[in-house]
DNA sequence: ATGAAAGCGCTAACAA
DNA sequence: TTGTTAGCGCTTTCAT
């Protein structure tokens, strides 16, 4: 008890007895067992983090943000990659729930409301990034996407732009029905519609079906606005090998403002999300629901237009 | 007993007693805890990842690969994030070992010898990639970057190209060490050598800094090569901003084949590793490691040279 | 085929 | 200020 006390800084025990404890502790190089204490207090310091694809460069951004957040707080982070399966998002929460983590956070969380809630119901804290939920289920952070793709719009609309043709992501995409109804409503502000709308991985191939697909069944279209930076990315390839100038012919607009983005050329107009910032903030905000059963709730974030040279 | 026998398909239980089991097990949510499984066994089913960067889209992939290969072993991936920085490598070697993971995957560590084998030393089991190691220490994933660094030389000299200068990065990376020998080498072998080297941050930004100096320095170059993909990127943006045509004046070539790679224009050659089998592979080995004290070793693996549009 | 005892390393509760 | 007891949940060993 005494060791304990000592290297746990609880007091309790003379300078002197301290020291000794201590030195011994360094010369037998002494570890704390972390499963004996996980045992004892059924706490793991550890918090899960699920992601839905680590290859997609917007959450290499988020995982950094989390794990310093994490780490100085002193709790490790285990990583999950769903791979953009809901099947396999379902299982990891449970994964997790084994591994006894003391709460997860979800990542653009791709499951419908009955089975996510399910899922996340054992769990003793949940924050959920890009998703909406009672504060009963979950703490959320989420980005405001439908006041990004209003923005989107304007700024295509004051550029000149009137047929305007969306890259819409995956359908199972909660954020992404956000920006369409950012996108319909202030295409109709304008007196506009969709030129057409076509859903695809949020991946720089599946931009590249959509674009093709678009530009087949659309022609005319002056205007782009993609769900993800990597679907802006794929359009930007099929419009370059179909000889269309960017943004002469067509402007091209995305959504996240990943590095890549600024190294294209040209360079890519985009809407910024903080994600280092989202990362830090979900930790913060999921530590603090383990800490206190309190009710902290919710964080808006608001996307910024990033002006580049694709507009 | 009976109940942990079951549960663990260890059989000798009748087929009645089972069937109570698994079904109590199963309306009571019975999830056996990781926590008394560790303590008893000294053994953790987790394995630790270690990355320099997980921001360069390089080791998403590796990651990928690992965990696929983990998760189909029953293990789980602790990853880390060194951020660059080989102090943080020196520490996260040590937390991992706190958290009694079974054995540790390096990802190209850049402490030098000394420590990182005083570092490793406590570790169970330890496989590097992209670093030498005697067995003893670890296994080794290595890519055979001399022999990559050779075909780009001799791509580069193939396509008329006399005049080449080098980005290196950083001066701490052992794989950086190699790809200057094989440049030199083979530069020799055709009768020339590099017109300047620069080393930098194995990042966009470092490449454009590395460039700008290159530019500056050893005027009338018409050949790149970069220790990888991000340098080659921000060395073409620094061409274009220069008004220098690629490949028309400069060619250029990177390492790794990261995703963005192709999807620039010019598309980018480069020399690609095979990053998903690297993780794979690396896990598969450090299972072989902790499992048997088996004595097997290492694994080379050679880059292929990816010809695009940038030579 | 089933179960009792014991101990992995830690710490809360309670002596001394 | 220091120490004893007990128990977290599991599995190895040894009965029954």
């Amino acid at each position: 008890m005494t060791v304990s006390r000592v290297l746990n800084d609880r007091g309790g025990a003379s300078a002197e007895t301290s020291q000794r404890i201590i030195l011994a502790a360094s010369e037998l190089n002494y570890r704390p067992n972390p499963f004996a204490r996980g045992l004892r207090s059924d706490r793991s310091k550890a918090i899960g983090l699920l992601v839905p694809d680590i290859t997609n460069p917007f959450f290499p951004e988020v995982i950094r943000g989390a794990e310093d957040a994490a780490s100085a707080a002193g709790y490790n982070l285990l990583l999950s990659n769903v791979v953009e399966n809901s099947k396999r998002e379902e299982e990891l929460i449970e994964t997790l729930l084994r591994h006894r983590v003391d709460g997860i956070i979800v990542c653009s969380p791709r499951l419908p409301d009955a089975a996510l809630h399910k899922a996340l119901a054992p769990h003793r804290a949940v924050v959920l990034i890009n998703r909406e939920a009672p504060n009963e289920v979950a703490g959320t952070i989420v980005t405001d996407y439908e006041t990004g793709a209003s923005r989107a719009i304007d700024h295509l609309v004051e550029r000149g732009r009137r047929r305007i043709a969306i890259i819409a992501g995956p359908r199972s995409s909660f954020g992404g029905k956000s920006r369409l109804v950012g996108f319909r409503k202030t295409l109709a502000a304008h007196g506009l519609k969709a030129q057409g709308i076509v859903y695809c991985d949020p991946t720089a191939a599946g931009g590249q079906t959509a674009a093709a697909q678009l530009l087949a069944e659309a022609p005319g279209i002056d205007a782009l606005v993609c769900y993800n930076d990597l679907n802006a990315i794929g359009a930007m390839k099929v419009c370059r090998a179909a000889g269309i100038s960017i943004p002469g012919q067509i402007a091209l607009i995305g959504f996240d403002d990943i590095p890549t983005a600024e190294l294209l050329s040209p360079a890519l107009t985009t809407l910024r999300v903080q994600k280092r910032e989202m990362g830090e903030e979900a930790v913060r905000l999921l530590l603090s629901r383990i800490a206190t059963r309190n009710r902290q709730h919710g964080i808006v974030i608001v996307p910024e237009l990033i002006i580049r040279e694709t507009t």
